[in-house]
DNA sequence: ACTATATTTCCAGAACTATCGAAATATAGT
DNA sequence: ACTATATTTCGATAGTTCTGGAAATATAGT
């Protein structure tokens, strides 16, 4: 990971709501969960809701797979981690 | 750390400029780094660079330290270090 | 073909962010 | 007081992001 692409991670996740979403999509764990029962939770108009998605898979920190008409968002864990580990790497006082 | 919190630590992060001051603050550890020596290595105006340390101190992920003339950067490195450990919690799939 | 459900894309306005030259402020030395 | 150096604040412009209603697309069932 460079420092661009940390830097257009990082910015998707600083705003509350993308962070919550990306929070929730992590405990989903695996199978994800639909865009609706997002929108449920959290309560937002769908087209706020899809452009927040949108950008968070414009940073690779989630995909969506179709299962007829719903849409399962599932948090793309590893690059995530590969942000952290960027981070501790290149930002950790321990490290050096 | 809340969320609210960790979104604002993340949003000012999430700037390649701000991210390699932040970066380059860190590895000059404890004394910091001027203003002027960040501008020398980064080169870009006073002023662009100067915002761009407001924001991540409105972030507390720096402080200012005057001696003299000079304004010293210090990295607010336990800010930095919490916002790791939220996202280890709140977004880690290992911890769940 | 029609209707219903799920979600995105289009559009537009308001708000915010980024950039940087120029002016202002702070401090130091003479 | 004056000059030089270090840095911020002002002011203005261009660009980007956020928001959400309405229209469009995708799929499923009848």
């Amino acid at each position: 990971m460079d420092i661009e692409i940390a830097a257009k991670a990082l910015k998707e996740l600083g705003h509350p709501i993308r962070l919550s979403i990306y929070k929730r999509l992590v405990k989903a764990g695996q199978p994800g969960m639909a865009v609706g029962k997002l929108q449920e939770e959290l309560k937002i108009p769908n087209s706020t809701l899809s452009h927040h998605i949108a950008s968070l898979a414009s940073a690779q920190l989630l995909s969506q797979t179709r299962d007829g008409r719903t849409l399962y968002c599932q948090a793309e864990y590893e690059h995530f981690e590969a942000l952290i580990e960027f981070l501790q790497a290149e930002c950790c006082a321990d490290q050096m």
